[in-house]
DNA sequence: TTTTTTGCAAAAGGTTTGCAACACG
DNA sequence: CGTGTTGCAAACCTTTTGCAAAAAA
């Protein structure tokens, strides 16, 4: 989860005592700025001038990933989708891919029921949660 | 969600109306067996006389949760991961891989107070919900 | 016999790695 | 200046596809 609330690139790396680079910069500007999970392809096409390699897009993913700044969502989609570390998970459209936002503070009570309830666990410490559905839009096309 | 509460794989894929080929029961016989998700690579190991194709086991996978027989799973291991569709979850152990089952109702009365806020969507169909710790077994490798 | 399923080989993603050059602090 | 970061090319791993042979009903 984001420590920081921070919107600006360089001054949140600063605080996660990481190196200031243009690619992390840029990576990070991305990942602030579209309020959707992105795809290191996606990230890739919001690199305004090209410069920065497709490698160093996901070496700098897993910094962003050790470091608690974004997580990782699983979009059935192929590809892994990443976002900043806030707390809300997405309703998937099955037939269009359109994602919702939700949030929802019920899972983390849930989560500490079935901690609680576990035989082998002594923590819990992230969780995948995430909607498959079909959008109003899509559900009209096909009647 | 698994239709029919059959141990027999020959006698599931005929409910299903499906034909019965060696592949696809012993594949079935696979996931009906062990009671923990499955990657591709496991279903491969457990086919005793090792006669059966990757290509095959792919292909059986699709054609099962086409059908609803099976369900995909994320435990965030590089391959999917593939098991009887009952309805549980996961919580994984992020240090040696261990994996617990739970049950939870409470996500599907969640999944309906979502539904019920969202602006976009006319129905859920499915959901993802894995919890991810550590045992208390690696909590304590490392203190 | 007709239609579906399977095996094989090849390709297609998506992601990771090794190494030398580069650049942040 | 030293260590961490980057680019490039190649490898890797999982999954998909085309096509002809084989098998189910």
């Amino acid at each position: 989860m984001l420590k920081y609330m921070i919107h600006n690139s360089s001054e949140l790396l600063k605080r996660y005592k990481q190196k200031v680079t243009p690619a992390r910069v840029q990576i990070l500007d991305i990942l602030l700025g579209v309020h959707k999970p992105q795809t290191v392809e996606m990230i890739l096409h919001g690199i305004k001038d090209k410069t920065i390699n497709e490698t160093t897009v996901y070496r700098t993913i897993d910094t962003f990933l050790f470091l608690g700044i974004i997580k990782r969502v699983d979009l059935r989609q192929g590809a892994a989708y990443y976002e900043i570390d806030h707390h809300h998970h997405h309703i998937v459209c099955t037939s269009c891919g359109v994602i919702e936002d939700f949030e929802s503070c019920e899972i983390e009570k849930t989560s500490k029921k079935i901690l609680a309830k576990s035989k082998k666990f002594k923590k819990i410490e992230d969780h995948s949660f995430e909607l498959f559905g079909v959008c109003l839009s899509c559900s009209k096309k096909y009647v």
